[in-house]
Order: structure tokens, then sequence, then C-alpha cells
DNA sequence: ACGCTATCCGAAAGCGGTTTCGGTTGTCAA
DNA sequence: TTGACAACCGAAACCGCTTTCGGATAGCGT
């Protein structure tokens, strides 16, 4: 275990005292605006503590302190292979409030065969962390239960299942559903069908109650063979399409439970000759930009995500400050985008011209 | 500032001390494998320590040793609005070699109004990280010309106009375009065009080095209005191609500096009504799991982003651990995906039927 | 029984800051 | 003048852990 400081690099406290002829004591009140320090010696400090280039050492500062201003990530287990583009644009909102607070921002994996809550509680116990936010919620979710206990800070984007104790920043995931249902709905559909994702997650759990209180109170008829769930890759999506398109009663339109899924069912349908916004409307969630890209555009709900992750920042910061403080509880709403996929069913005639007898 | 210290939570090294009748300093030595400590002794600390959950507080442990096993990430300001998936798949890797070696990443960003480097500068000198990691490089990189005169290890993921004194990972981009247009030639194409971004960054100019070279080598023409820059998003890529459609000699393929120009290019050509794979055939690069959802599949140069990541992981910490080792510099090689989107060109007879006289 | 190495452990000095507690000054009213 | 009271600053303890150094104990040969 070598010593490998480069010590002589950077200046210390005691250095600055010396040079200014002061001690460490009153050097450290100064730059930290003691009222007790003269205004002009403060003012003397600071100009040589820049001029001198001295940035105070954060290590001795949190040991000193017994403050850590650092916030981790967990990122989630990848099931997948790829990151969810969602989750990186919080993760550059977050770190942009952060730096703002002079707070930094903890990224942390797991690796095979730890699970996330044994990494937080490492994050914890080590002292790396002061904080935290999660993203991802299941419906009933390990992490959150982990934190509630801990005493650290933490929000969550998103909720769990039971969410009354703690801070989050969520979508409204049923209304936006329901919206979006109003929206088709408004367009004149009846026959909608709805490709979920995984309903262990909370959002998606969310966002198919909305499909379907949305239905039951427009009397929309749901057969079954309309409701698909752990759609979680364009592969599934795929063949749920496939599923559809021989459906004895074919849906008019597709609400998707992400633009991905989304994007995924309208590729199927292209390649099955189906006319996406003429014959089939789709509507996504998410706001992606690839969503803007493809042809049609894709009608979706989006979420300002670089925002959302700013906001968790600012909320994480906050009470990490005033500690006992009002628990934030915040509820953002999705708006709808109108592109191309989305559109009044085609005419009653051609409708009838497949099952209809008159 | 109020003391926020919940320092009853957990367990320090005095109380394990005590509890075991030991000094604080034997049981350092135990934890930390001193050859000096009976090996039973070591063995009885070893269990009370997790016996009683005792996690060395990683600051005090800082500040003892003078290392910080940190290493930072400074995200690119974010030009455009999104950021980049291979990004995100970079810092995933990078995370997940990080936590095998117990190394804490630091993701930070950069607020308006400052710059990297600045970012980089306060990151160091406020102790927070030990390393580096840059990612998406110039040709001529102020953060990499930073971090050379400073004293911390880093490693860089790409290479800079000059490249030789510091440690890099970077993919061959040259010899992959070269590859690209080795397999356009070999399916029968001369007439290629190429879609670049900005050759500020070092991929793209190493990319269209790589086309141009080939190009030469190749003898294939190549005629003004075939060679474009710049193109960053989508919509570049759609007056590109709507260029190139009026171009009074059409090229028979497209290459492209990345997977999201090819695609923004597919679209512009689906749009217009060009089949593409028959028409045109499109070559991209990145592999982005995208490319396969579309039709036609987009033939493109892969890179395992991922896998980058934890090289890039890898050997900053290697470099951090034996400070004076040899530099690595290490070249990938990307690896062609053959999908549907790259094909032979059009039979001579169509090609003849516009242009053609005979 | 004695001295002499090995072995093992305790004491104490840091690491670079923060913060409490007093002790000096200078000022002003009595 | 003198005493009291601010206004300022220095001394020193402390945060939790590491690491050097030397002292105590035990085992061994003689």
């Amino acid at each position: 275990m070598p010593r490998v400081k480069s010590r002589s690099e950077t200046v210390s406290i005691a250095q600055l005292a010396k040079h200014l002829g002061l001690s460490e004591g009153t050097v450290s009140r100064a730059l930290n605006n003691y009222p007790d320090i003269a205004k002009k010696t403060i003012a003397r400090v600071r100009k040589a503590a820049d001029e001198l280039g001295y940035r105070p050492s954060t290590t001795a500062r949190r040991l000193a302190r017994g403050v850590v201003e650092t916030i981790g990530f967990v990122l989630p287990a990848r099931h997948g292979h790829q990151i969810d583009p969602f989750l990186a644009e919080i993760l550059d909102g977050l770190a942009t409030e952060l730096a703002l607070s002079d707070w930094d921002l903890l990224v942390a994996a797991v690796p095979d065969g730890h699970d996330e809550v044994e990494v937080m509680d490492r994050l914890i116990r080590s002292g790396k962390v002061g904080g935290f936010v999660v993203a991802r919620t299941r419906r009933n979710d390990p992490r959150v239960d982990f934190l509630r206990k801990s005493h650290v800070p933490f929000v969550v984007q998103g909720r769990t299942a039971k969410s009354d104790d703690y801070a989050w920043l969520d979508i409204d995931n049923e209304k936006a559903f329901i919206d979006a249902m109003n929206h088709l709905v408004g367009l004149g559909h009846r026959k909608i069908a709805y490709l979920g994702g995984d309903p262990d997650l909370n959002y998606a759990w969310q966002r198919r109650e909305g499909f379907l209180s949305a239905a039951k109170a427009h009397g929309c008829d749901v057969p079954s063979g309309y409701v698909f769930d752990n759609i979680t890759d364009e592969m599934a999506a795929r063949r749920a399409v496939t599923e559809l398109l021989k459906h004895p009663d074919r849906p008019t339109a597709l609400l998707c439970v992400t633009d991905a899924v989304a994007i995924g069912a309208i590729h199927a349908l292209a390649h099955a000759g189906i006319e996406v916004g003429s014959e089939i409307s789709v509507i996504g969630f998410d706001g992606l930009p690839m969503g803007e890209a493809i042809h049609p555009g894709l009608t979706t709900m989006s979420q300002a995500s670089y925002q959302i992750g700013r906001e968790v920042g600012r909320i994480v910061v906050a009470q990490a400050n005033v500690p006992a403080s009002e628990l934030s509880q915040i509820l953002w709403e999705a708006s709808l985008t109108i592109r191309g996929s989305a559109n009044p069913p085609a005419q009653k005639s051609v409708t009838n011209a497949k099952g209809g007898i008159s």
C-alpha cells in the first residue's frame, strides 16, 4: 500500500494560513463567513485563497463536518443490454442540478451476484453518499423499503404502491393514459388495444390502469386478446402486433406503454403492410426524439425527463439541508404531442367491408 | 451550518476496537492484512467486524491514506438536447468495472457559463476524484491537454490528433470505414456518398479519412456534392439526402458516420419513396439496437460500447495503482453487422435507364 | 534459569479541515 | 483613569482511520 499522494500539487489551509500570517482556524472561519471575523480580514483571505488557487479538501471537510454532499444513483441491473434513454436524461438533469448546489453525483452499478439494496447499503455505511435518488420503481420496491428504514434523505422518481411516507416525483401516468384514450376516442376510435410493459414496474401498472378505466368510462369494449403485458422489447411488440392482426375484431388503435414499444409496433405494422395512422393508429409514451424521426411521426405523451432529473435533484438536496422538512410529493402531467401516427379511424365502409353484414 | 451527522447509526473503528479489547491500530492493521498481526487475531477481528456491520469510513480512510479511489466523468456539455446512447452504455460499463475494484464513479455536469476543463480542475483540486475518463474527444481537445499537465491518471476513450503520450482506447475508425467501403465495393457499388459528422470530433474525422482513402484505393470517383459534414441530427440527414437525390450522378450507396445519421437517412429515403437496400444501400456505425428494429435492418459497423466502458475502467484503475506503468494504447476493431440495408446495386439496366444513352 | 530473537500489539502522530472556547485588544461611558 | 463590552483572532480538540515505531511477551536454545 504505497502512498501515492501528490500532496505537493495542492495548497493546504496550513500553507494559506502561514502565507497570510493567520491561524488555520481563522482562515477557515473567514472562508466560511463566520460573523466574528473582520470584514477586511475576510476579504484579504478570500483574495489570497484564490490567488493561490486554494480549494479545501472535500475529504477533510467531510470528516470534520460529518456530512457528505454526494447523492447516489444505482443503475438498475441491466436486464436487457441497453440503458434506457429515459434514465440517461434523468442522470443528466440530476448531475446538472446537483452541480449548482455543489453536490456530487455518485453512479454505481450492481455487480453480478449482488443486489441493489446491498449496493446501497454499502454506499451508506461506508459514508460514500449522503442521499439517494432512485428511479424505475416497482410497485413494491425493496429499495424504497430499505431507504425508508435507513436515515438518509432520498427522493424517488416514480412511486410504489404505498407512497405516502416518502418524497417522490412522478408523472401522472394514469391521467396521461386517460388523456391518450380521450384523444383516441375523440378521434372516433372505439376498438383500442393496449400494449403494456412489466406490471411490476409501477409506471406500467398505472398506465394500464389508466387505459382500463378510460375504456370503461367511454364504454369501449376491451375484448380478450386486446391487452398485452410484458412487452419489453421490439420482438415482443412484433409478436403482439401479429396476434392483434389476427384478432377477429381487429382494433383500430394501439395504445403503447412506451415509445420504444410503439416504434416496435409501428415497424411490425409497416412490415405487415398496414398503413399506420390511417388503417391503424398508434400512440406511445415518452417523447423520445426518435418518435419525431420515424414515419409517420409518433403521437405520444411526452415527459420532460431532463427536467424531472433536475427537479428530483433539487428536492433531494433541499431535503438533505432541512432534514425535518415536509416531504415533497409531486405529480407532473405528461403532455400530448400530436404527430402523424394517430388519426381518425378508417371510414365505416371499410370496417364494414370486413366484418360487416349490412 | 448544523451538524447533521447520524453518527449513531454507524459503527466506528473505535467501537469495534473497544468491543474486541484491542487498540484501534491493531484492528486497522488486522483488517488490512498486515503481516504482523496473529492469524487468529485477524480472524477474530474479521468476525466481529461483520457481525457489527462495520464499514470503514471512506472519508477518514481517504484522508489518512491520501488517495481517492474515485474516477470522474464529465458529461459533455449538451449541445443538442439528448444524451448520446453510446455514452450511456460506456458509463454503464465503466461503473460496472469500477465496482469490481471498489472504485467509485463521479459523474459531473458542466453548469452554464463554465467549461469542462474548469469543472475537471475543481474536481481535482478539491480532491473529489483521483482519475478521469474522458470521451467524445475532439481532434484537439483542451481536456486532454489539461490532464496531460495535471498529474492524475486518466484514460481517453478515443484519441486526439496527437496521441502518443497518454493512455487511450479507441476504435479503429479509419479501418472500420475502409472495411465498410470494401463491403460496399464488394457488393458492386462504385458511386458512394458520405454523410459525416462534426470533423472536430476525432472519430468523425477518422471515419471520413477512412472513407476517402478507401474510395481512392478503389478508384471510386467522389464527385463534389458526395461528401457531407456536420450531419448531427435527423434533420440534417434529411436535407443531405434530399440534395443527394437531386445530384446529377445519384449515388447507389450511402455511408454514414453514425447509426443515428443512417437511420435519419433511411427515413428520408423512405419518405422520398426510394427503396432502401435495393435502390440505395445504407451503412451506419455504432450497432445501436435500434438498427435491428427498423425496416430494413441497418447494416452497420458495430462497436461494443459497454465493453469499451469496462476496458477503459480497467485501464484507469490499473494506471492509478501502478502510476509509472506503461501507457495502454489500445485499438479495437469494429465488426461488420450485415442486415438488409446494404445490398448489390440495382442492375445496370436500371442505372442506364436513367442516365444511359446506349 | 538466562538472554535473545521473533511475534504481536499499543501508543501516538498524522491526514486537512472545522468549531468551540477563551484571551487580547480597542473603544467608550462613567 | 478605570471597567465593561464588543470585536477579533489563536489554541486546541476533534472527525475516523492509517502507519510508524518501539515495547512487551513468548518461545527457544544453552
